[in-house]
DNA sequence: TGTTAATAACTATCCAGTCAGTTATCAGTG
DNA sequence: CACTGATAACTGACTGGATAGTTATTAACA
């Protein structure tokens, strides 16, 4: 026939994080069990059988694809506590800065999903995510709330409990986004919501006469 | 053969809450798509056959279990609102209060993980469940506050995203229960978290002096 | 022209939904 | 009270369709 365009490329090198890809985006829109291969290999530009060259299984893929989406928000974790922390409300200022960053600018959401929705039929799946991920974000807020305690800035309470409360509404905000936003909701801004939250938790954590 | 046990007992009247019962359960872990139906039957003590006498397919579970999830929940909230609101503090105490016995008392937390994670596979049942429910309740907990920033208790902001900070903690915390612990995580107690969170957010959101 | 990335058609398996047959239950009868 | 249909709740084996995973073959490209 005509040799107008080639049926495929080799393009070895590229095709995992090309399928990787591929898959965050179905495994986000439908869970992991109701995706199917063959539309992931379709969205990666490829053939069925081409998943299988760089991935046993499914399970495999998925496993890329969550454990994929760790490094680049740990880098994000990292950057912060490496910076020196500053005094106290500048630290959760930068905090909650980058977390809206990341929800925004990343697939944190369709990730946040997939981790939640199948947490049960992936246990290791959801070790993975919290021991690499989220015990860290959380241990590191932990630590400097507790800091801040020692140094006076801060309200007696469980600092990991307030370290909590410092990531929910933006985290909440985010999966609102995912789940009622596309049957009609009213989206909550990330940037306004942070914004108002910072000053409520600060206002409510800080001791009196801090301010 | 021996007439001991008969192989089952007729009781049309209870078999559509018992499999939704089951149901629940069943969804709750796996997520809808991975959900065996015979699964469901058996842990209703029930052959699959039967399932299909009471429901036309499991999709119709589904629908049956979230739209079932919500009646007692919205009970709840009805009898806050129907009571006389009193000052704000107490309106929120209380609501709290009801979000936490809701959370630890019922199925809250699976269902919760149901909608987030089928919500783009079923987005009828998360429209029902934003409209029925969760639009209510931060309707319900916005209107509260407005009116609270009228009386001049409440700092200036955007009463819903308030609403949202309200909440976020308790739900978070919820979701941190279904997720994390099953691997080995810390668990958040849901009444200390409300209590501190209560604390925080109450002086972080009262104008000064109306305390 | 040899190597191998990639395809496309295939197989095996799993499971939602069906249905023919079985059995609990009960009203009616002797 | 014992027996007997009649009824319909219930079972379990079956089917059809979908899809994870395999493989024989093709074609890019060095």
């Amino acid at each position: 026939m005509d040799a107008g365009q080639p049926k495929f490329r080799r393009r070895k090198a590229d095709r995992p994080d090309e399928i990787v890809a591929a898959a965050l985006e179905i495994f986000a829109e439908k869970g992991f069990a109701a995706a199917r291969l063959d539309d992931i290999a379709r969205r990666a530009g490829v053939s069925k059988g081409a998943v299988y060259l760089y991935f046993e299984t499914k399970e495999d893929v998925f496993r890329a694809v969550v454990e994929r989406a760790i490094a680049p928000n740990l880098g994000a974790l990292r950057a912060i506590l490496g910076a020196h922390p500053g005094p106290f409300p500048d630290l959760i200022r930068q905090l909650l800065g980058v977390l809206v960053s990341v929800a925004g600018g990343t697939s944190l959401g369709g990730v946040l999903k997939m981790v939640v929705g199948e947490a049960r039929n992936f246990p290791e799946l959801a070790r993975i995510w919290h021991d690499e991920l989220v015990a860290q974000a959380l241990g590191a807020a932990t630590e400097a709330i507790a800091a801040a305690q020692l140094r006076g800035e801060v309200r007696a309470g469980d600092p990991r409990a307030y370290a909590l409360q410092l990531v929910a509404p933006i985290l909440l905000g985010v999966l609102w986004r995912e789940t009622f936003v596309p049957v009609g909701a009213r989206p909550f801004e990330l940037a306004d919501l942070a914004g108002q939250h910072l000053e409520t938790f600060l206002n409510g954590i800080l001791k009196e006469g801090v301010r």
